[in-house]
DNA sequence: CGGGAGACTTAGGAGGCGACGA
DNA sequence: TCGTCGCCTCCTAAGTCTCCCG
């Protein structure tokens, strides 16, 4: 259970082995400290005002005035071209641009100088083949099934901020109404049976279904849960027993109707799919870590709460039958195609597009080149930061201090929250003074800061590494008169932290530095790790300990899986069985050996061989399974998906697996070559990061 | 300039499902 | 054939960052 991990000491104390002084690479040679730090620098006025209590009016309905955008004619059969093979890195590269550009400057991910997208319906569309593999009707026969896909990537982008100029589909869909439990089913309070509402009813569902969860024993959760329900219950005093059961039973769809049906769109010209058409159905919040509003009622999403957002000139999504959108819009400078107001942050969620789309294709791939830009200056502006650390000026310290955990440690930028609302949790501009510890010597090193806190998701980050001298006397600083809760970086926030980054890179931010530490360190780890004589098997250990090493920097973890144990036991006891099997095959060799011996003849020969051939065979198993163990040790609760998906620049393991001979179904699954097909179809095996 | 709304990315868990071995 | 186990998909919470307004 995930919420108790920061509290359950044992888990904690495990999770510790695996986290250790990580990023010792991005360590860079320094110089001999001149600087006593004599001059002191004042924070008087320190942490005061960012511990105010803010208040704010959510439910504020701040309509914005409709934008209106011209959009050119609908959607035009896509033009069958067959060019190249999957993977094929031999597309004609002339009619695309360069993305790698040497100059910066020049790149054209620079909003400012970037291509101009031509008009979408003259240009030819092109396509690479994706293959798929499915068994056949009769269960074994292995089936390639070659789709056309189209390749966005060889196309010119929008210049003028606009996202497309068509938009059509067919709205959201709906979560199914509450069907009420039959008649003879009671409720009881205090051993009585109690006629609940329907909505009540429902509600009270909602807190069954949980209750073999870990989250119904909290007290928050209770008092929350218990607090909406009521609230529901006084209601239906109020309206007596008025439950919209018009659209009951119709709503059991088959699930692969409904994905047809609305799990596409169609955006300039293409049938794009849909990330989460279904809105989310109600049900009782589930934070994570100490949420304060765990438990809370969240509320069934009406048609009337969905904003839809489509081009004006398509078929307008129609809402069901008896009831009408909140609104629908048509601006063409936002991605999402409806969306609606949460009621338990007041936030807004939406529908958006499948990571394989044109849209989210581009900015990921743009992302990666901004981390590439990164690379170029990196040298530049780690220079400048330690420069920064003697300035005189206490806010320009913490500013060259904290970059400095964000580059070396890779955290989060770490923007302030609003008490009470979320979780307490920091990233490094909200760390507080409590979440860390000098230690001026740590066994054999010096210098070391020890880090322990609750970062995204409240999971643990804990961490403890020596620094520069010149850091260390900066924290000491930065320490000096203030209490456990008050913030570390009392002169920084991440408004001005980006905004420094942004004078040194045109759109650098904080999170770069993650992307591009993830992805360099990869590519450095593969480097070092594959042997190109291994196995496939052994390549692919070695890509694991690569993206492994990156999930450790990005502290990605995860719950053990509650059958690790005994797993573990498992491979345990085949590891034991092979170990006896071995025993066995040694001892029959030794016999066969001496058997030889005594009659020296061809045929105690072969058996000798035989045998050796045996302890051979089994010796490699054995490796085999502990190798397996070994793999499956490591990677306990370290989650390597996440830097997979969004830090680690595909076209780095596309390289890889081309040099390397690896077919790329082995690193990448069909939902992850779906959404880095461009790089699959793009990156030689020469690719550099 | 600060605060908040808005848009979009990043995150881990639940649960389903299929491969595989007993 | 059955049970186990690990992977995949879906889900939605929780971040980051930008923009706009007063």
């Amino acid at each position: 259970d995930k919420e108790h991990r920061h509290k359950d000491h044992k888990k904690d104390k495990e999770r510790e082995k695996f986290k250790h002084s990580n990023s010792e690479h991005k360590e860079h040679s320094e110089k001999k400290h001149r600087d006593k730090d004599k001059e002191r620098l004042k924070h008087s006025d320190s942490s005061s005002d960012k511990h105010r209590q803010k208040h704010k009016d959510r439910d504020k309905d701040k309509r914005r005035e409709e934008k209106v955008y011209r959009s050119p004619a609908g959607i035009k059969s896509e033009p069958e071209e067959d060019n190249g093979f999957y993977p094929s890195p031999q597309h004609n590269k002339s009619s695309r641009q360069e993305y790698d550009d040497e100059d910066p400057k020049k790149s054209s991910w620079n909003t400012t100088k970037r291509p101009k997208r031509g008009n979408m319906s003259t240009t030819k569309t092109r396509k690479m083949r994706f293959i798929t593999y499915k068994k056949g009707t009769d269960g074994k026969k292995v089936k390639k099934e070659e789709e056309e896909k189209w390749k966005w990537w060889e196309e010119e982008r929008y210049t003028d901020g606009s996202k497309w100029r068509f938009l059509e589909h067919k709205g959201p869909v709906f979560a199914p109404p509450y069907e009420p439990l039959p008649g003879k089913v009671k409720f009881y309070y205090g051993g009585k049976p109690m006629k609940l509402s329907a909505p009540a009813e429902e509600v009270a569902t909602f807190f069954a279904k949980m209750l073999d969860h870990e989250y119904t024993t909290k007290d928050i959760f209770r008092k929350n849960f218990f607090k909406d329900w009521r609230k529901v219950r006084k209601m239906d005093m109020a309206l007596g027993e008025v439950f919209r059961s018009s659209e009951t039973d119709k709503i059991k769809e088959e699930n692969e109707r409904l994905l047809q049906e609305y799990g596409f769109c169609i955006m300039d010209n293409h049938k794009e799919r849909i990330g989460n058409f279904r809105i989310e159905p109600p049900g009782l919040f589930r934070g994570r870590g100490d949420h304060p509003k765990m438990g809370m009622l969240k509320r069934r999403i009406r048609p009337e709460d969905i904003i839809i957002n489509c081009s004006k000139d398509s078929k307008h999504p129609k809402p069901p039958p008896g009831t009408k959108w909140k609104e629908v819009r048509h601006d063409n400078k936002v991605t999402w195609l409806a969306s609606w107001t949460e009621n338990i942050q007041g936030s807004i969620k939406y529908i958006m597009l499948n990571p394989s789309s044109r849209i989210k294709g581009e900015k990921d791939w743009q992302k990666y080149e901004t981390a590439r830009r990164l690379k170029k200056c990196v040298d530049r502006i780690r220079a400048q930061y330690r420069e920064d650390w003697k300035s005189k000026e206490m806010r320009i310290r913490q500013r060259a201090v904290a970059l400095y955990f964000i580059d070396k440690l890779a955290l989060r930028a770490g923007n302030e929250k609003e008490e009470g609302e979320t979780a307490d949790t920091v990233g490094c501009c909200s760390l507080r003074v409590e979440h860390i510890k000098l230690y001026p010597k740590l066994d054999d090193q010096e210098y070391v800061v020890e880090f322990d806190f609750l970062g995204k998701d409240s999971i643990r980050y804990y961490n403890k590494i020596p620094v520069e001298k010149r850091v260390f006397k900066n924290l000491q600083l930065f320490l000096e008169n203030k209490q456990p809760e008050d913030d570390l970086f009392d002169r920084l926030n991440t408004s001005i932290l980006n905004k420094h980054l942004q004078e040194l890179m045109d759109g650098l931010t904080a999170k770069v530095f993650r992307t591009y530490n993830a992805s360099i360190t990869l590519q450095q780890q593969l480097k070092e790790l594959t042997c190109s004589d291994d196995s496939i098997p052994a390549k692919i250990l070695s890509y694991n300990r690569a993206n492994r090493a990156v999930a450790i920097l990005c502290n990605h973890q995860r719950a053990p899986p509650k059958t690790f144990e005994k797993s573990m036991q498992n491979l345990q006891n085949k590891i034991d069985e092979k170990q006896n099997q071995l025993s066995a095959a040694r001892k029959q060799l030794k016999a066969a050996k001496a058997d030889h011996k005594a009659s020296h003849d061809d045929k105690s020969k072969k058996a000798v061989e035989m045998k050796r051939k045996a302890v051979q065979r089994i010796e490699e198993q054995l490796m085999k399974l502990q190798v397996q163990a070994t793999d499956r040790e490591e990677n306990k609760q370290i989650a390597l998906g996440t830097s997979k998906l969004n830090y680690l620049d595909p076209r780095i393991s596309v390289a890889w697996c081309k040099k390397f001979g690896i077919p790329i179904e082995k690193i990448y699954n069909k939902t992850q070559r779906e959404k880095f097909a461009w790089a699959i179809d793009m990156a030689d095996k020469d690719y550099e990061f």
